[in-house]
RNA sequence: GGAAGGAUCGCAUAGUGGUCGAGUGCGCCGCCUUGGAAAGGCGGUAAGUCUUAACGGGCUUCGAGGGUUCAAAUCCCUCUCCUUCCGCCA
């Protein structure tokens, strides 16, 4: 969330990002609401303070009585406060973060700027397959059996695909663990507050977090919930800054209002592996952190020897609690694009840099040289999500006898020794 | 899942209704001492929030929430987590 002083203060900044965001909201009801509680705050601990004193050492009936009748009025103003907490917090949580100088203001969420390219989308000299098609010829996925057992929207990987979940995650350790990250697998649930902190909202309308019935566990759509959550509540010490992890978990999107978008095969699933990279950085760094978590997502992709670009999220595209939003798209040949023609960019990686709002939601904060307490920025990049990796393996290293080239670089870490998927 | 015990200021602990936002030890920081260090001495050492130009002052927080009371770390209820034992189990 963003600091309520800080919004009195930038009421105009504020507002112009609201618009600038597509976020609709009532700042002045916000500020009001603000006003009030202050005001609420003051006399209850006037009162309180009133209270405290009347009640040192053994009072007389008398002000046995006095004091009795405060008590009832600082419950009765307590009961008010409350209520306008509950309000001032729904409203505070859904203001999104400010927003980076260099991103560039658009309504319309396609207008992402195309920063960087790498890579040439592949010639075929044969028509290339999508990786639905790929997978059901190799044996590589069964969707109709998930359908059944799980339902739509989940798939069995099986075979060198199921193989190659394990090669990617331990390729892309591999290189991530070269920067200096620490390896985890973390829970894939955690508690709504930690999701709320971290400005998702698991129970509202729409949301795209599955809720567990009965409790107050939400199933994670990203290992940013936990790693986020891991430091909750706590004051680091300056000198253990930066916190550079890397974390392995399974995440679940319920896909809630996104039956019209691109979602053949595994593009779009309920569930799916991903290894993430998480840091945690003073204020002065977050920038060179996150072009360092670009630059990871880049060796990983060009590793992989898949064409890519690297796009930068406009206004109206930028999740609420990120300042700037990096993507990269990598070249799927079996994606339909706008115009009914094969071959399409799609996102593969998304790196954000959320600056101070994630950790004033969870209270993160560290300890500086001058013993001062200040938040942490906190910053999130995907590692691989693996779904999306194997598609975009499985498209452009598609050869023309219907077999599929395993990239070098993940050869070695293949469970079993393999050049190439082919037919059985 | 059942039984018992526990959760206090970085760590270890004291504290069973008002003199407790909280003592002691360790740790840490500063100063004194020293050629330098150790030992010793002295002082300091939670966070949040409101208010103030500042000094300062108020309020909140003793796992969380609720209750009793003029007054709660302390009494009552619920929950969470930890430890031990039993059961179950990958």
């Amino acid at each position: 969330m963003l600091d309520i002083k800080f919004i009195r203060e930038n009421q105009d900044k504020v507002r112009e990002n609201c618009k600038n965001r597509l976020v609709d909201i009532d700042i002045d009801r916000l500020l009001g609401l603000d006003e009030e509680k202050r005001k609420l705050q003051t006399l209850t601990d006037e009162l309180r303070a009133k209270r405290n004193a009347g009640s040192k050492g053994k009072p007389t009936q008398e002000q046995i009585e006095e004091m009795k009748k405060i008590g009832d009025e600082i419950s009765a103003l307590e009961e008010k406060q409350r209520m306008i907490g509950v309000e001032f917090r729904t409203l505070l949580l859904r203001v999104p973060n400010m927003t980076h100088p260099d991103v560039r203001v658009s309504d319309n969420e396609d207008d992402n700027p195309v920063l960087d390219f790498f890579g040439e989308p592949a010639k075929f000299d044969f028509e290339p397959k999508d990786h639905v098609e790929i997978a059901e010829k190799l044996d590589l996925i069964d969707f109709d059996r998930a359908a059944k057992v799980s339902g739509a929207k989940f798939y069995y990987l099986k075979n060198e695909l199921a193989l190659m979940e394990f090669a990617l995650i331990q390729y892309v350790l591999s290189i991530v663990m070269k920067h200096g990250f620490t390896p985890f697998i973390t829970p894939d649930l955690a508690k709504q507050e930690v999701l709320e902190g971290l400005g998702y909202n698991p129970r509202g309308e729409s949301t795209q977090v599955y809720n567990i019935e009965n409790s107050d566990l939400c199933l994670i759509g990203t290992a940013e919930i936990t790693m986020g959550g891991l430091h909750m509540d706590e004051i680091i010490k300056e000198d253990d800054l930066p916190k550079k992890y890397v974390a392995v978990s399974h995440c679940f999107r319920t896909e809630a209002g996104a039956y019209s978008k691109f979602s053949k095969g595994i593009f779009r699933v309920h569930q799916f592996t991903k290894v993430e990279m998480f840091q945690y950085v003073t204020p002065d760094k977050s920038e060179d952190a996150h072009s360092e978590l670009l630059a990871i997502e880049r060796e990983v992709f060009e590793g992989l020897e898949i064409p890519f670009r690297v796009v930068d999220h406009c206004t109206a595209d930028l999740g609420g609690p990120a300042i700037r939003t990096f993507d990269l798209e990598a070249w799927m040949p079996g994606k339909p694009n706008k115009d009914g023609a094969m071959g399409d960019w799609a996102e593969v990686t998304s790196t954000s840099n959320c600056t101070d709002y994630q950790a004033r939601g969870l209270n993160i904060r560290y300890k500086d040289k001058n013993g001062e307490n200040n938040f942490v920025h906190m910053l999130n990049g995907t590692a691989v999500a693996v779904t999306r990796a194997l598609i975009a393996i499985l498209e452009n290293h598609q050869q023309a006898d219907g077999s599929v080239k395993i990239p070098e670089v993940l050869k070695k870490f293949m469970p079993v020794a393999m050049d190439e998927i082919r037919k059985k």
